[in-house]
DNA sequence: GAGTGTATATTTACATCGTAAATGAGTCAC
DNA sequence: GTGACTCATTTACGATGTAAATATACACTC
Protein backbone atom coordinates (compact mmCIF):
# COMPACT_ATOMS: atom_id res chain seq x y z
CA UNK A 1 0.00 0.00 0.00
CA UNK A 2 2.36 2.65 1.46
CA UNK A 3 5.49 1.65 -0.93
CA UNK A 4 5.66 2.58 -4.52
CA UNK A 5 5.42 -1.09 -6.49
CA UNK A 6 6.24 -4.82 -6.64
CA UNK A 7 3.41 -6.88 -4.90
CA UNK A 8 5.60 -9.75 -4.10
CA UNK A 9 7.88 -7.69 -1.64
CA UNK A 10 8.51 -8.10 2.14
CA UNK A 11 5.65 -7.31 4.55
CA UNK A 12 7.34 -4.78 5.69
CA UNK A 13 7.49 -3.14 2.55
CA UNK A 14 10.63 -0.95 1.49
CA UNK A 15 13.54 -2.64 2.77
CA UNK A 16 14.68 -0.13 5.11
CA UNK A 17 14.32 3.86 5.09
CA UNK A 18 16.66 4.35 1.86
CA UNK A 19 17.91 1.26 0.03
CA UNK A 20 20.40 -0.97 1.15
CA UNK A 21 22.39 -0.53 4.50
CA UNK A 22 26.11 0.09 4.61
CA UNK A 23 28.46 0.62 6.88
CA UNK A 24 28.84 4.61 6.19
CA UNK A 25 25.19 5.17 6.45
CA UNK A 26 25.17 3.24 9.77
CA UNK A 27 27.65 5.25 11.42
CA UNK A 28 26.09 8.83 9.99
CA UNK A 29 23.41 7.80 11.76
CA UNK A 30 25.08 6.66 14.62
CA UNK A 31 26.73 10.20 14.69
CA UNK A 32 23.77 11.85 14.36
CA UNK A 33 21.78 9.79 16.92
CA UNK A 34 24.39 11.18 19.60
CA UNK A 35 24.76 14.63 18.34
CA UNK A 36 21.38 14.69 19.07
CA UNK A 37 20.53 12.74 22.35
CA UNK A 38 23.67 11.77 23.49
CA UNK A 39 25.90 8.52 24.05
CA UNK A 40 23.22 6.90 26.27
CA UNK A 41 20.72 7.20 23.81
CA UNK A 42 23.00 4.81 21.64
CA UNK A 43 21.84 1.37 21.11
CA UNK A 44 21.81 -1.56 19.18
CA UNK A 45 18.26 -1.82 18.98
CA UNK A 46 17.61 2.33 18.64
CA UNK A 47 20.03 2.63 16.00
CA UNK A 48 18.48 -0.44 13.97
CA UNK A 49 14.88 1.66 14.09
CA UNK A 50 16.70 4.35 13.08
CA UNK A 51 17.76 2.59 10.18
CA UNK A 52 15.01 0.81 9.58
CA UNK A 53 16.90 -2.43 10.23
CA UNK A 54 16.56 -5.22 13.24
CA UNK A 55 19.54 -4.76 16.33
CA UNK A 56 21.45 -8.00 14.75
CA UNK A 57 22.11 -6.40 11.17
CA UNK A 58 24.12 -4.03 12.56
CA UNK A 59 26.31 -6.57 13.50
CA UNK A 60 27.05 -6.78 9.98
CA UNK A 61 28.68 -3.80 10.08
CA UNK A 62 30.13 -3.77 13.27
CA UNK A 63 31.32 -7.11 15.45
CA UNK A 64 30.43 -5.41 18.76
CA UNK A 65 29.34 -2.16 20.22
CA UNK A 66 33.26 -1.39 20.92
CA UNK A 67 33.56 -1.81 17.19
CA UNK A 68 30.40 0.74 16.77
CA UNK A 69 32.10 3.47 18.80
CA UNK A 70 35.45 3.10 17.37
CA UNK A 71 33.27 3.86 13.72
CA UNK A 72 32.34 7.17 15.52
CA UNK A 73 35.83 7.85 16.59
CA UNK A 74 36.64 7.12 12.79
CA UNK A 75 33.54 8.83 11.14
CA UNK A 76 34.78 11.77 13.61
CA UNK A 77 38.57 11.81 11.96
CA UNK A 78 36.86 11.07 8.13
CA UNK A 79 34.76 14.40 9.01
CA UNK A 80 38.51 16.52 10.50
CA UNK A 81 39.49 15.41 7.05
CA UNK A 82 36.94 16.34 4.62
CA UNK A 83 37.31 19.59 6.35
CA UNK A 84 40.82 19.89 6.12
CA UNK A 85 40.41 19.11 2.59
CA UNK A 86 38.48 22.11 1.89
CA UNK A 87 40.05 24.38 3.39
CA UNK A 88 43.98 23.79 2.06
CA UNK A 89 45.54 25.29 -0.57
CA UNK A 90 45.52 23.39 -3.61
CA UNK A 91 49.17 23.47 -4.95
CA UNK A 92 51.44 21.02 -2.66
CA UNK A 93 53.17 22.75 -0.16
CA UNK A 94 55.19 25.55 -2.84
CA UNK A 95 57.48 26.54 0.40
CA UNK A 96 57.66 23.01 2.25
CA UNK A 97 59.87 23.66 4.84
CA UNK A 98 57.98 26.83 6.15
CA UNK A 99 54.57 26.56 6.60
CA UNK A 100 54.30 23.54 9.32
CA UNK A 101 53.02 26.39 12.02
CA UNK A 102 51.05 27.34 9.88
CA UNK A 103 48.84 24.13 8.80
CA UNK A 104 49.39 22.58 12.45
CA UNK A 105 47.52 25.85 13.53
CA UNK A 106 45.06 24.38 10.78
CA UNK A 107 44.88 20.82 12.03
CA UNK A 108 44.44 22.14 15.13
CA UNK A 109 41.54 24.53 14.57
CA UNK A 110 39.68 21.89 12.08
CA UNK A 111 39.98 19.59 15.21
CA UNK A 112 38.82 22.34 17.40
CA UNK A 113 35.54 23.03 15.58
CA UNK A 114 34.81 19.21 14.58
CA UNK A 115 34.96 18.44 18.35
CA UNK A 116 32.58 21.08 19.17
CA UNK A 117 29.98 20.17 16.06
CA UNK A 118 29.96 16.86 17.91
CA UNK A 119 30.51 17.00 21.80
CA UNK A 120 29.44 13.77 22.41
CA UNK A 121 32.07 12.26 21.10
CA UNK A 122 34.79 13.50 22.64
CA UNK A 123 34.88 11.37 25.43
CA UNK A 124 35.03 8.44 22.89
CA UNK A 125 38.35 10.32 21.86
CA UNK A 126 40.17 9.55 25.10
CA UNK A 127 38.18 5.84 26.26
CA UNK A 128 38.48 4.24 22.91
CA UNK A 129 42.02 5.19 22.15
CA UNK A 130 42.91 3.96 25.68
CA UNK A 131 41.15 0.31 24.64
CA UNK A 132 42.48 0.62 21.01
CA UNK A 133 46.35 -0.23 20.52
CA UNK A 134 47.93 2.79 17.57
CA UNK A 135 48.40 0.01 15.55
CA UNK A 136 44.23 -1.07 15.58
CA UNK A 137 42.94 2.52 14.99
CA UNK A 138 40.46 3.29 12.54
CA UNK A 139 43.03 4.87 9.30
CA UNK A 140 41.55 8.21 9.73
CA UNK A 141 43.13 8.47 12.87
CA UNK A 142 46.45 6.95 11.83
CA UNK A 143 46.37 9.38 8.72
CA UNK A 144 45.90 12.04 11.05
CA UNK A 145 49.37 11.18 13.13
CA UNK A 146 50.87 10.80 10.04
CA UNK A 147 50.23 14.21 9.09
CA UNK A 148 51.31 15.82 11.90
CA UNK A 149 54.68 13.92 12.56
CA UNK A 150 55.34 14.68 9.21
CA UNK A 151 54.91 18.96 9.64
CA UNK A 152 57.07 18.26 12.50
CA UNK A 153 59.89 16.33 10.49
CA UNK A 154 59.26 19.57 7.86
CA UNK A 155 59.53 22.01 11.02
CA UNK A 156 63.15 20.16 11.44
CA UNK A 157 62.25 17.94 14.82
CA UNK A 158 64.80 14.90 14.60
CA UNK A 159 62.55 11.89 15.82
CA UNK A 160 63.12 12.48 19.32
CA UNK A 161 61.57 15.76 19.24
CA UNK A 162 58.94 15.21 17.17
CA UNK A 163 57.59 12.60 19.41
CA UNK A 164 57.62 15.28 22.54
CA UNK A 165 56.14 17.56 19.99
CA UNK A 166 53.66 15.24 18.47
CA UNK A 167 52.91 14.41 22.27
CA UNK A 168 51.79 17.92 23.25
CA UNK A 169 49.88 18.95 20.12
CA UNK A 170 47.63 15.82 20.57
CA UNK A 171 47.45 16.56 24.62
CA UNK A 172 47.09 20.05 24.38
CA UNK A 173 44.25 19.84 21.67
CA UNK A 174 42.04 17.35 23.06
CA UNK A 175 43.05 18.56 26.87
CA UNK A 176 41.56 22.25 25.80
CA UNK A 177 38.73 20.48 23.86
CA UNK A 178 37.88 18.61 26.69
CA UNK A 179 38.05 21.61 28.84
CA UNK A 180 36.10 24.27 26.84
CA UNK A 181 33.09 21.68 26.67
CA UNK A 182 32.78 21.02 30.56
CA UNK A 183 29.59 21.85 31.86
CA UNK A 184 30.06 25.63 33.61
CA UNK A 185 26.50 26.60 33.88
CA UNK A 186 23.81 25.24 36.36
CA UNK A 187 20.43 26.58 35.22
CA UNK A 188 20.74 28.25 31.49
CA UNK A 189 16.84 29.52 31.92
CA UNK A 190 17.61 31.61 35.24
CA UNK A 191 18.27 35.39 34.66
CA UNK A 192 19.66 36.04 37.82
CA UNK A 193 23.79 35.30 36.74
CA UNK A 194 24.69 34.26 40.09
CA UNK A 195 21.80 31.40 39.99
CA UNK A 196 22.56 30.79 36.71
CA UNK A 197 26.22 29.38 37.26
CA UNK A 198 24.65 28.09 40.76
CA UNK A 199 27.27 30.01 42.72
CA UNK A 200 24.65 29.59 45.35
CA UNK A 201 25.76 25.88 46.03
CA UNK A 202 29.44 26.52 46.30
CA UNK A 203 30.26 26.86 50.12
CA UNK A 204 31.62 30.50 50.29
CA UNK A 205 34.22 30.56 52.97
CA UNK A 206 35.93 27.93 51.56
CA UNK A 207 36.09 29.03 47.85
CA UNK A 208 36.45 32.42 47.10
CA UNK A 209 38.70 32.61 44.42
CA UNK A 210 36.79 29.80 42.33
CA UNK A 211 33.22 32.25 43.20
CA UNK A 212 34.60 35.10 41.97
CA UNK A 213 36.31 33.82 38.66
CA UNK A 214 33.09 31.53 37.98
CA UNK A 215 31.50 33.49 35.48
CA UNK A 216 34.53 34.54 33.29
CA UNK A 217 35.43 30.50 33.73
CA UNK A 218 32.15 30.01 31.98
CA UNK A 219 33.15 31.74 28.55
CA UNK A 220 34.91 29.97 26.25
CA UNK A 221 38.90 30.11 25.63
CA UNK A 222 37.80 29.78 21.80
CA UNK A 223 40.34 29.52 19.14
CA UNK A 224 42.46 32.26 19.77
CA UNK A 225 43.21 30.15 23.50
CA UNK A 226 44.04 27.08 21.46
CA UNK A 227 46.43 28.59 19.03
CA UNK A 228 48.27 30.70 21.68
CA UNK A 229 49.15 27.61 23.91
CA UNK A 230 49.89 25.49 21.21
CA UNK A 231 52.55 28.29 20.08
CA UNK A 232 53.94 28.13 23.83
CA UNK A 233 54.80 24.58 23.50
CA UNK A 234 55.75 24.91 19.77
CA UNK A 235 58.36 27.65 20.96
CA UNK A 236 59.22 25.67 23.66
CA UNK A 237 60.25 22.72 21.96
CA UNK A 238 61.44 24.27 18.90
CA UNK A 239 65.55 25.11 19.57
CA UNK A 240 65.01 22.90 23.09
CA UNK A 241 65.03 19.45 21.46
CA UNK A 242 67.56 17.88 19.08
CA UNK A 243 66.27 18.71 15.79
CA UNK A 244 67.82 20.00 12.82
CA UNK A 245 68.76 23.44 11.60
CA UNK A 246 65.28 23.90 9.23
CA UNK A 247 63.53 26.14 10.87
CA UNK A 248 66.58 28.70 12.17
CA UNK A 249 66.58 29.28 7.96
CA UNK A 250 62.73 28.91 7.07
CA UNK A 251 61.46 31.82 8.72
CA UNK A 252 62.35 35.00 5.93
CA UNK A 253 63.77 33.05 3.51
CA UNK A 254 62.56 31.56 -0.46
CA UNK A 255 61.08 28.26 -0.95
CA UNK A 256 63.58 24.99 0.18
CA UNK B 1 28.50 -21.75 61.78
CA UNK B 2 31.43 -19.47 60.05
CA UNK B 3 30.64 -16.75 62.30
CA UNK B 4 32.09 -15.35 65.47
CA UNK B 5 29.13 -15.40 67.60
CA UNK B 6 25.37 -13.84 68.23
CA UNK B 7 22.72 -16.93 67.39
CA UNK B 8 19.78 -14.59 66.28
CA UNK B 9 21.35 -13.11 63.74
CA UNK B 10 20.35 -12.87 60.06
CA UNK B 11 20.86 -16.50 58.03
CA UNK B 12 23.90 -14.80 56.19
CA UNK B 13 25.98 -14.76 58.81
CA UNK B 14 27.73 -11.66 59.38
CA UNK B 15 26.12 -8.58 58.10
CA UNK B 16 28.52 -8.05 55.18
CA UNK B 17 31.47 -7.97 54.60
CA UNK B 18 32.92 -5.55 57.47
CA UNK B 19 30.67 -3.82 59.37
CA UNK B 20 27.92 -1.24 58.55
CA UNK B 21 28.29 0.00 55.13
CA UNK B 22 29.19 3.69 54.13
CA UNK B 23 29.88 5.99 51.97
CA UNK B 24 33.24 5.95 51.76
CA UNK B 25 33.97 2.00 52.40
CA UNK B 26 31.40 1.82 49.29
CA UNK B 27 33.48 4.25 47.00
CA UNK B 28 36.87 2.78 48.26
CA UNK B 29 35.49 -0.79 46.59
CA UNK B 30 33.86 0.45 43.73
CA UNK B 31 37.70 2.24 42.77
CA UNK B 32 39.43 -1.06 43.75
CA UNK B 33 36.66 -2.75 41.67
CA UNK B 34 37.68 -0.55 38.55
CA UNK B 35 40.63 -0.32 39.11
CA UNK B 36 41.35 -4.35 38.77
CA UNK B 37 38.70 -4.71 36.25
CA UNK B 38 38.12 -1.96 34.36
CA UNK B 39 34.91 0.69 34.52
CA UNK B 40 32.61 -1.95 33.16
CA UNK B 41 32.75 -4.26 35.32
CA UNK B 42 31.65 -1.60 37.89
CA UNK B 43 28.09 -2.99 38.33
CA UNK B 44 25.71 -2.50 41.01
CA UNK B 45 25.07 -5.76 41.51
CA UNK B 46 28.68 -6.55 41.13
CA UNK B 47 29.75 -3.90 43.89
CA UNK B 48 26.98 -4.72 45.98
CA UNK B 49 28.57 -8.65 46.01
CA UNK B 50 32.07 -7.19 46.22
CA UNK B 51 30.52 -5.31 49.80
CA UNK B 52 28.44 -8.15 50.47
CA UNK B 53 25.37 -6.33 50.19
CA UNK B 54 22.50 -6.45 47.41
CA UNK B 55 22.41 -4.10 45.01
CA UNK B 56 19.48 -1.79 46.35
CA UNK B 57 21.55 -0.96 49.45
CA UNK B 58 24.14 0.79 47.68
CA UNK B 59 20.94 3.56 46.33
CA UNK B 60 21.11 4.55 50.13
CA UNK B 61 24.61 6.16 49.71
CA UNK B 62 24.35 6.58 45.69
CA UNK B 63 21.18 8.33 43.99
CA UNK B 64 21.93 6.72 40.90
CA UNK B 65 24.94 4.91 39.02
CA UNK B 66 26.23 8.58 37.32
CA UNK B 67 26.25 9.97 41.17
CA UNK B 68 28.44 6.72 42.06
CA UNK B 69 30.59 7.36 39.02
CA UNK B 70 30.83 11.07 40.51
CA UNK B 71 31.64 9.80 43.19
CA UNK B 72 34.64 8.08 41.74
CA UNK B 73 35.66 11.39 40.91
CA UNK B 74 35.42 12.34 44.06
CA UNK B 75 37.37 9.75 45.73
CA UNK B 76 40.56 10.16 43.29
CA UNK B 77 40.24 14.10 43.79
CA UNK B 78 40.55 13.15 47.78
CA UNK B 79 42.98 10.81 46.94
CA UNK B 80 44.77 13.95 45.16
CA UNK B 81 44.29 15.82 48.14
CA UNK B 82 45.85 13.62 50.43
CA UNK B 83 48.76 12.78 48.45
CA UNK B 84 49.04 16.63 47.96
CA UNK B 85 48.88 17.23 51.90
CA UNK B 86 51.80 14.51 52.93
CA UNK B 87 53.77 16.34 50.46
CA UNK B 88 53.66 20.04 51.28
CA UNK B 89 56.06 21.89 53.78
CA UNK B 90 53.95 22.22 56.89
CA UNK B 91 54.46 25.88 57.14
CA UNK B 92 51.96 27.99 55.76
CA UNK B 93 53.93 29.38 52.85
CA UNK B 94 56.78 31.55 53.94
CA UNK B 95 57.51 33.35 50.76
CA UNK B 96 53.74 33.75 50.28
CA UNK B 97 54.45 34.89 46.47
CA UNK B 98 57.32 33.24 45.35
CA UNK B 99 56.02 29.60 45.27
CA UNK B 100 53.39 29.60 43.13
CA UNK B 101 55.14 28.10 40.13
CA UNK B 102 56.71 25.06 42.08
CA UNK B 103 53.41 24.44 44.20
CA UNK B 104 51.50 24.26 40.78
CA UNK B 105 54.37 21.63 39.35
CA UNK B 106 53.81 19.97 42.21
CA UNK B 107 49.70 20.08 42.07
CA UNK B 108 49.98 19.06 38.24
CA UNK B 109 52.19 16.05 39.45
CA UNK B 110 50.32 14.56 41.83
CA UNK B 111 47.42 14.57 39.92
CA UNK B 112 49.95 12.49 37.20
CA UNK B 113 50.87 10.19 39.67
CA UNK B 114 47.48 10.08 41.06
CA UNK B 115 45.91 9.32 37.49
CA UNK B 116 48.14 6.84 36.44
CA UNK B 117 47.22 4.95 39.85
CA UNK B 118 43.64 4.68 38.39
CA UNK B 119 43.90 4.98 34.73
CA UNK B 120 40.54 3.64 34.81
CA UNK B 121 38.94 6.29 35.85
CA UNK B 122 40.56 9.18 33.91
CA UNK B 123 37.53 9.06 31.12
CA UNK B 124 35.43 9.67 33.68
CA UNK B 125 37.27 13.11 34.52
CA UNK B 126 36.33 14.35 31.13
CA UNK B 127 32.62 12.37 30.78
CA UNK B 128 31.54 13.90 34.71
CA UNK B 129 32.95 16.77 33.88
CA UNK B 130 30.89 17.15 31.19
CA UNK B 131 27.82 16.91 32.82
CA UNK B 132 27.49 17.83 36.06
CA UNK B 133 28.38 22.07 35.59
CA UNK B 134 30.82 23.49 37.72
CA UNK B 135 28.73 24.45 40.86
CA UNK B 136 27.43 20.37 41.35
CA UNK B 137 30.87 19.24 41.31
CA UNK B 138 31.88 17.29 44.20
CA UNK B 139 33.59 19.38 46.69
CA UNK B 140 37.16 18.13 46.68
CA UNK B 141 37.01 18.82 42.88
CA UNK B 142 36.06 22.21 43.28
CA UNK B 143 39.21 22.55 46.65
CA UNK B 144 41.07 21.67 43.84
CA UNK B 145 39.99 24.38 41.46
CA UNK B 146 40.21 26.39 44.26
CA UNK B 147 44.06 25.71 45.05
CA UNK B 148 44.95 26.38 41.50
CA UNK B 149 42.99 29.70 40.79
CA UNK B 150 44.64 30.68 44.42
CA UNK B 151 48.31 30.20 43.33
CA UNK B 152 47.77 31.81 39.59
CA UNK B 153 46.51 35.21 41.71
CA UNK B 154 49.03 34.89 43.88
CA UNK B 155 51.49 34.74 40.89
CA UNK B 156 50.05 38.02 39.83
CA UNK B 157 47.04 37.38 37.12
CA UNK B 158 44.22 39.21 37.21
CA UNK B 159 40.69 37.56 36.62
CA UNK B 160 41.13 37.13 32.74
CA UNK B 161 44.96 36.06 32.84
CA UNK B 162 44.28 33.94 35.87
CA UNK B 163 40.95 32.04 33.72
CA UNK B 164 43.22 31.58 31.06
CA UNK B 165 46.38 30.43 33.02
CA UNK B 166 43.38 28.03 34.76
CA UNK B 167 42.24 26.68 31.25
CA UNK B 168 46.02 25.78 29.90
CA UNK B 169 46.43 23.96 33.39
CA UNK B 170 43.64 21.84 33.46
CA UNK B 171 43.42 21.25 29.52
CA UNK B 172 47.50 20.50 29.75
CA UNK B 173 47.31 18.05 32.77
CA UNK B 174 43.95 16.27 31.42
CA UNK B 175 45.42 16.40 27.88
CA UNK B 176 48.61 14.68 29.14
CA UNK B 177 47.30 12.03 30.95
CA UNK B 178 44.73 10.87 28.45
CA UNK B 179 47.26 10.74 25.77
CA UNK B 180 49.89 8.87 28.23
CA UNK B 181 47.70 6.53 28.67
CA UNK B 182 47.43 5.64 24.95
CA UNK B 183 47.09 2.60 24.15
CA UNK B 184 50.51 1.73 21.98
CA UNK B 185 51.55 -1.86 22.20
CA UNK B 186 49.23 -4.07 20.09
CA UNK B 187 50.97 -7.51 21.55
CA UNK B 188 52.64 -7.34 24.79
CA UNK B 189 53.91 -11.01 24.51
CA UNK B 190 55.37 -10.61 21.17
CA UNK B 191 59.47 -10.61 21.33
CA UNK B 192 59.90 -9.17 18.87
CA UNK B 193 59.42 -4.76 18.93
CA UNK B 194 57.85 -4.38 15.81
CA UNK B 195 55.19 -6.94 16.37
CA UNK B 196 55.00 -6.19 19.59
CA UNK B 197 54.05 -2.31 18.31
CA UNK B 198 51.82 -3.85 15.16
CA UNK B 199 53.91 -2.47 12.75
CA UNK B 200 52.33 -4.89 10.32
CA UNK B 201 49.13 -3.59 10.51
CA UNK B 202 50.14 -0.45 9.44
CA UNK B 203 50.21 0.07 4.99
CA UNK B 204 53.58 1.44 5.07
CA UNK B 205 53.42 3.91 2.21
CA UNK B 206 50.90 5.97 3.30
CA UNK B 207 51.92 5.77 7.03
CA UNK B 208 55.84 6.28 6.77
CA UNK B 209 56.47 8.79 9.48
CA UNK B 210 54.30 7.12 11.92
CA UNK B 211 55.47 3.95 11.79
CA UNK B 212 59.12 5.11 11.99
CA UNK B 213 58.63 7.09 14.77
CA UNK B 214 56.08 4.47 16.73
CA UNK B 215 58.60 3.10 18.52
CA UNK B 216 59.74 6.47 19.98
CA UNK B 217 56.17 7.10 20.47
CA UNK B 218 55.39 4.31 22.57
CA UNK B 219 57.44 5.52 25.73
CA UNK B 220 55.88 7.25 28.00
CA UNK B 221 56.29 11.55 27.91
CA UNK B 222 56.79 11.12 31.81
CA UNK B 223 57.01 13.83 34.81
CA UNK B 224 59.44 15.67 32.87
CA UNK B 225 57.49 16.08 30.12
CA UNK B 226 54.06 17.16 31.86
CA UNK B 227 56.19 20.27 33.49
CA UNK B 228 58.58 20.86 30.81
CA UNK B 229 55.33 21.57 28.66
CA UNK B 230 53.52 23.52 31.85
CA UNK B 231 56.18 25.69 32.12
CA UNK B 232 55.90 26.51 28.19
CA UNK B 233 52.69 27.48 28.87
CA UNK B 234 52.61 29.62 32.42
CA UNK B 235 55.45 31.24 30.73
CA UNK B 236 53.38 32.50 27.71
CA UNK B 237 50.84 33.78 29.83
CA UNK B 238 52.62 35.32 32.37
CA UNK B 239 53.58 39.16 31.14
CA UNK B 240 50.92 38.33 28.38
CA UNK B 241 47.84 38.48 30.06
CA UNK B 242 47.16 41.62 32.29
CA UNK B 243 48.54 40.71 35.91
CA UNK B 244 50.26 42.47 38.57
CA UNK B 245 53.79 43.40 38.82
CA UNK B 246 54.36 40.32 41.35
CA UNK B 247 55.73 38.18 39.31
CA UNK B 248 58.33 40.86 37.68
CA UNK B 249 59.54 41.35 41.81
CA UNK B 250 59.05 37.31 42.57
CA UNK B 251 61.53 35.75 40.84
CA UNK B 252 65.25 36.52 42.95
CA UNK B 253 64.20 38.49 45.83
CA UNK B 254 63.44 37.33 49.81
CA UNK B 255 59.62 36.91 51.27
CA UNK B 256 56.48 39.04 50.68
C1' DG C 1 12.72 -22.54 -15.78
C1' DA C 2 15.26 -25.18 -11.39
C1' DG C 3 19.14 -25.12 -8.47
C1' DT C 4 23.02 -23.26 -5.93
C1' DG C 5 25.83 -19.83 -3.54
C1' DT C 6 26.62 -15.62 -1.25
C1' DA C 7 25.24 -11.45 0.90
C1' DT C 8 21.88 -9.56 3.71
C1' DA C 9 18.20 -9.39 7.27
C1' DT C 10 15.23 -11.39 10.99
C1' DT C 11 13.80 -14.28 14.87
C1' DT C 12 14.36 -16.15 19.08
C1' DA C 13 16.63 -16.54 23.35
C1' DC C 14 19.45 -15.40 27.44
C1' DA C 15 22.17 -13.28 30.91
C1' DT C 16 22.84 -8.90 32.71
C1' DC C 17 21.88 -4.20 33.52
C1' DG C 18 19.71 0.13 36.24
C1' DT C 19 16.21 1.02 39.34
C1' DA C 20 10.99 1.71 41.15
C1' DA C 21 8.23 -0.10 44.85
C1' DA C 22 7.11 -2.79 48.65
C1' DT C 23 8.67 -5.25 52.46
C1' DG C 24 11.49 -6.76 56.35
C1' DA C 25 14.56 -6.18 60.31
C1' DG C 26 17.52 -3.44 63.81
C1' DT C 27 17.98 0.17 67.08
C1' DC C 28 16.51 3.77 69.96
C1' DA C 29 13.39 6.87 72.90
C1' DC C 30 9.44 6.96 75.29
C1' DG D 1 5.14 -2.39 73.79
C1' DT D 2 4.91 1.25 70.38
C1' DG D 3 6.08 4.12 67.18
C1' DA D 4 9.92 6.35 64.45
C1' DC D 5 13.98 6.05 62.00
C1' DT D 6 17.77 3.74 59.68
C1' DC D 7 19.44 0.14 56.98
C1' DA D 8 18.97 -3.86 53.96
C1' DT D 9 16.35 -7.16 51.05
C1' DT D 10 12.90 -8.87 47.84
C1' DT D 11 10.52 -8.76 43.85
C1' DA D 12 9.64 -7.04 39.43
C1' DC D 13 10.09 -4.59 34.88
C1' DG D 14 11.91 -2.86 30.80
C1' DA D 15 16.17 -2.33 28.26
C1' DT D 16 20.71 -3.80 26.77
C1' DG D 17 24.55 -6.57 24.09
C1' DT D 18 24.88 -10.48 21.44
C1' DA D 19 25.10 -15.89 20.26
C1' DA D 20 22.67 -19.03 17.26
C1' DA D 21 19.55 -20.42 14.05
C1' DT D 22 16.68 -19.12 10.46
C1' DA D 23 14.77 -16.67 6.68
C1' DT D 24 14.96 -13.78 2.50
C1' DA D 25 16.98 -11.71 -1.66
C1' DC D 26 19.87 -11.45 -5.69
C1' DA D 27 23.39 -13.38 -9.07
C1' DC D 28 24.97 -17.08 -11.15
C1' DT D 29 25.28 -21.55 -13.86
C1' DC D 30 22.98 -25.35 -15.89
Amino acid sequence: MASHSEAGMALRGDRGRHGRLNRGRMLASALELVDSEGLSALSMRRLGSELGVEAMTLYRYAASKDALLDGLVEAVYLELEENLAEGSDSEKSPAAGREWRGELHRIALTTYRVCLTHPQVVPLLATRMMAVPLARRPLAVLRDHERVLALLRQAGFDEAGATTAFRAFTAWVLGYVSVELRAMVDNPDEPDPAFRLGLHRMPSQELPRLRETTATLAERGGAEGLTAGLDALLDRFVGTEGQGIHQLLDSPGEDA
